[in-house]
DNA sequence: TTCGTTAGTCAAGTTTCTTGACTTTCCTTG
DNA sequence: CAAGGAAAGTCAAGAAACTTGACTAACGAA
């Protein structure tokens, strides 16, 4: 319909890995915020969602954040900031560094983990109905040795 | 070293598809914007050069940018208007509809293009040789599948 | 020919993230 | 066991990336 639209030999050359990745986890990003969004936990929809993404049940140091998530640490402090005061997250004092805070999740942290799991485990049921086992099997391998 | 380190199993509980394509397309991202500006080509490694990601030696509506961007239409607007300044990519107006124009590459822009399309065949070369042929293609296929 | 829709623009504001400067604690190493 | 560099975190300011709202001009169907 679109006038502008290009021919497929031309998306064949535009095309590559990197925006086949980029629009899948861009496409599984915005699917689990808005499931959990649904489910009543909204932040997914933010940045500060992120964080949550690489906390779990045993709580990580805000340094340990940063590294995952690949961005400065003003930049977590702050979505961490966020967190806190929805109270999904706080921040204890390390036992052994005086330094060092802790973020663990709250009572609500927690449920929001366990929820996500389960969306993670639909969605990912999904997938490998859409691929089939060993392609999804295979998928994962791939990013695994990609993510190396 | 990091005490704040999980250990394996809980990485397993956080880990799932979706950090793992968003960990690759980021990295992958990452990599060909290192690559491009290296060669002279800067602009890869901001905003305004996901705008060029989607633009072929064609040229394409700004609508168009706009759909496969998947963000609204004045902030690719703010990354054209950046990228025209830049004098890689120049407005026409569209012949056949005169609320258009059209976004093309200028003469830098289409060298721009044709750099892109060799780092990208070496970093995809690279990738196939980490991964093999087969898993390769099989990473291609499920990524086409599940971004239909 | 009117009227709803579409492409694009302009302006203003929000969100997201970075850089710089600082404090406190840790951990060498001489 | 000091002293000094490195590490964790904070505060403040600002830049970058993106959104919403209001508008103009052209399109296209009833």
């Amino acid at each position: 319909m679109d006038r502008a639209e290009e021919k497929g030999s031309d998306l064949a050359v535009i095309d590559h890995v990197g925006i086949a990745l980029w629009r899948a986890a861009r496409r599984w990003r915005s699917r689990m915020a808005a499931e959990m969004a649904a489910r009543g936990y909204p932040w997914h929809q933010s940045a500060a969602g992120e964080v949550l993404a690489h906390l779990g049940p045993d709580g990580l140091s805000q340094r340990a954040l940063t590294e995952r998530m690949g961005m400065s640490k003003q930049a977590v402090q702050q979505l961490v900031d966020q967190l806190e005061v929805l109270d999904v997250v706080r921040r204890v004092p390390d036992p052994t560094d005086k330094r060092a805070r802790r973020i663990e999740l709250t009572e609500l942290g927690a449920r929001d983990f366990a929820e996500r799991n389960r969306v993670k485990v639909r969605i990912e049921a999904e997938y490998r109905q859409r691929l089939g086992e060993d392609a999804f099997k295979a998928l994962l391998a791939a990013l695994a040795e990609l993510n190396t």
